[in-house]
DNA sequence: TATAATTCCTATCGCAAAGATAGGAATTTA
DNA sequence: TAAATTCCTATCTTTGCGATAGGAATTATA
């Protein structure tokens, strides 16, 4: 799997703040994406890490975009919400382990294809999912 | 992850029987792979009954290729050690729950990186594993 | 200044899948 | 009959995902 429902939320949560134009706090976005709230909190939490989102505190608080919804690419929003995105542990975080990495045959092609899934997911933003 | 350790093992498999030009015992080839030798059995098994592999039981017994190590693409190979190759969910086993699925604006996306990452996969063959 | 609405923080739970292991039955050769 | 092998079924452990719980900190506003 190489987006997992954490992922499909967080994009989700964005396009939907996108759509808004404006703040919305976590309950609206939760409620209109139906998405569990305290699932989305902790989700959230990573894009305003991410600075992908500001947060307001308190009440009226919320959310925005700290960009216009086109300068996000579906990589770099994935990037923050899965654990990992390479092909297989060869490439990820086990690619240290690996006695056989330096003649390995197979490594390069998950390379390949870490590169191949990298530009395809860099080639979408949030802007194509505004339906 | 598009690839688990199962898979990578199974590929790992395949090649040594193919850089073998005959039939080996599964011991033999754990051994060589460095793969635990029941974990290698329960592996084995799935190409057994996929078809990719023959077995020989009993003393001098073992396995060998049913094909031209060329004419496995890797595609074939994952599909079948692989719980899935969908990239989310929303293309894999759980497509069918999503009430979102008939207008959703993200589901072309998945789709047509299903459709990258499966033509990848088939443009590599055991042949491209034997270093 | 109290209250309500919000974000923020930390901890935990349930479940499924991955990775691996165990024991022994069935088959075949020598 | 003995040894080497594949075959079959069951189980175990660890990990990560998805989700939940409780409450602290912050802010607007009545």
């Amino acid at each position: 799997m190489i987006v997992s429902t954490k992922g499909r939320y967080a994009l989700r949560m964005m396009t939907d703040l996108a759509t808004r134009q404006g703040s919305a706090s976590l309950r609206e976005i939760a409620q209109a994406q139906d998405i569990p709230f305290k699932y989305a909190e902790s989700i959230m939490s990573l894009l305003v890490r991410a600075g992908f989102v500001e947060s307001a505190r308190g009440k009226n608080g919320g959310y925005r975009l700290t960009r216009p919804p086109e300068a996000y690419t579906l990589a770099e929003v994935l990037r923050e919400t899965e654990t990992s995105l390479a092909a297989s542990d060869c490439t990820g975080r086990k690619e240290a382990d690996c006695p056989r990495a330096a003649t390995c045959p197979t490594l390069p092609v998950w390379r390949a294809l870490d590169q191949t899934v990298n530009e395809f997911l860099s080639g979408y933003t949030i802007v194509d999912l505004m339906g």
